[in-house]
DNA sequence: CTGAAAGCGCTTACAG
DNA sequence: CTGAAAGCGCTTACAG
């Protein structure tokens, strides 16, 4: 079945049941009426295909979803509670304004061609870049293509840097310094001023952001950075077992503990549980992103909520208005992030 | 950029072009390589929807993520545990092996279409379908159509029923039965017989299964089956809260409760705990999935295993290799589970 | 081995 | 208001 059968049927020409089809304002409501019911009858939907080669838009983007130096085997990036609910996000955002969404995961370096190949070949009109990058190079260089996208946990220095700011590239991050500083606070005030920390993964954004944040309130408190209290998580909660399992077993630990995400912190809380060291009455604990674990677990964890669906929607339906509007001018948003105080922060103990 | 350009660049006509790009072994070396420069050095990518139109296949597969009458708002599906390694999982089988995947959720009965209009729009050759839908007939209506697809949980009988057996549906399952089955005999080994259940979806095969092999299992052994220790949980964590707090507050409490699902189990732990009933010295649990929280959450959950990845992964190689041969035959997987003890299952008191 | 040509199924100026 | 025709960018028999 294709037009020209619907046309045949309907006793008109193909042209005719293609203004039907993309609703023209200049057909009459009987001749539209007639070809729709031939149309309805026959079940008929146009080659999509034939539509986009014939001047349509695709109405597709892709999400890419990077996850270079992650563990591999079959686990792979399922493990990660964060980026679960990332494709479900965009997925839904795109679908309610008619989009489709072409979904691809990234492994290794040469997998970014895909990325550059997807809009060349022109499946896609823009795209979701989310994930952890080792050579941000990649992502400069897609950047640079024009092609509309969106990146999310980006640094908005580098488009500056890279002279982006026509590329009509979107930015959406997370508060997270002021998010590290506000929960750092919160132990300060506890009295805690041997503060560890899990560090994520330096090459995002995010991960060098809080850290930045732990050095800062650091210094502003007076407080030494100590080089031993500064474990390597990675993101990863395997890195957080073992970091966590040497500091356990090195002559002094922290009377408290910032994690750089909730993954880790409870890797943490587990190790020290299992060491008998108590959670928050030895050592008190903080995590990041408040994954829907992070309530469940006992102690709760404490956490700073990071509003993923938000930025996710947003990042989406920005793309996507750049795509239909063409627009070329770099844009950035900031989401604010929210500490949440549950049961693993204690004040510091004074009998030791 | 387009064929014709790389064409007059290498000073050949765009059937040869053509050829080199599909690999035609009629082209002598010197000729492919002098195309292939050109084509690196302009960085050419054929236009997709021009190959489909000309009769290439469009390597793209649906994966339909149905959803009906899960909660709405932002939340949706996003909190089951169980979906998030279902889209990674098949992404990942189709880019293997040169697929692509187009993702969509449905969350109403007339979302249903979209399954068969991306099939004769011709955007996709082949669509895996999970999730709980609560009239099948959709879905029994879609495999009519004939077009390759995969289904996960769904009732091999219903393929006979409708004489789908020319139809080149794929059905993948786990052994819901036995593992229930394996499961509960584990509890009438220590010694229970007051045992209750949460049922999941009655709508969807795994639900159905659970339950029949729990009043399977209750018969065997000569225990009547009681409706005040049937919880209708839909596989939600908030009914499994709301049913197991009315548990409590009715006059008998069961010494042992089956879940069809580990969020429920767990929801079910959480309520208890907070009542003061201890699990499992009072109340022994057992899930249903392995989900990654089930080994976190103390006392740690027994539960059975099922494996989601294998069955995702054989859905989706199974779906592509129907569609590379235009297989029009039934074919059926179902997948071992494995009950897992952890701490959550105690010997009856016999105290009390 | 290779080019000219038809064809894939649409959309959209163009002309009437 | 509407049809005939060109064109989108490829692939692939066909003929040589």
């Amino acid at each position: 079945m294709k037009s020209e059968d619907i046309a045949r049927l309907a006793g008109v020409s193909r042209s005719t049941v293609s203004r039907v089809i993309n609703n023209y304002p200049n057909v009459p409501e009987e001749t539209r009426a007639k070809v729709l019911k031939i149309i309805e009858e026959y079940n008929y939907e146009p080659n999509t295909s034939a539509r986009i080669l014939a001047g349509k838009s695709n109405n597709t983007i892709g999400l890419f979803v990077i996850s270079i130096s992650e563990n591999d085997g079959p686990s792979k990036i399922y493990q990660s509670a964060y980026y679960s609910t990332f494709i479900n996000t965009v997925v839904d955002a795109a679908n309610t304004v008619g989009y489709y969404v072409l979904v691809h995961t990234i492994y290794s370096g040469k997998d970014y061609a895909k990325i550059s190949q997807s809009f060349m070949q022109k499946r896609i009109s823009g795209g979701i870049l989310v994930g952890n990058e080792k050579d941000s190079d990649a992502i400069k260089k897609i950047a640079k293509l024009g092609y509309p996208i969106g990146i999310v946990d980006y640094d908005v220095r580098e488009i500056e840097k890279n002279k982006l700011n026509n590329s009509g590239v979107i930015v959406v991050n997370s508060a997270d310094f002021e998010g590290t500083v506000e929960a750092l606070n919160h132990l300060i005030k506890l009295g805690h001023r041997d503060i560890g920390i899990i560090t994520g993964r330096m090459g995002t954004y995010s991960g060098k952001e809080r850290y930045r944040a732990y050095e800062y309130v650091l210094k502003e408190n007076g407080i030494e950075v100590k080089p031993e209290f500064i474990l390597k998580g990675e993101f990863l909660k395997k890195n957080a077992y073992d970091e966590v399992k040497k500091l356990i077993h090195s002559k002094k630990l922290p009377t408290a503990l910032f994690a750089c995400n909730d993954d880790m912190a409870i890797a943490a809380m587990e190790v020290f549980m299992d060491e008998g060291i108590r959670v928050p009455e030895d050592i008190s604990i903080i995590g990041f992103d408040n994954i829907p674990m992070a309530s469940h677990v006992k102690p709760a964890l404490s956490t700073v909520k990071v509003p993923v669906y938000d930025m996710v929607t947003r990042a989406t339906e920005a793309l996507i208005n750049n795509i239909e509007h063409g627009t070329k001018t770099f844009s950035n948003f900031t989401y604010p992030v929210e500490f949440i105080n549950r049961d693993t922060c204690a004040p510091r103990r004074t009998d030791k």
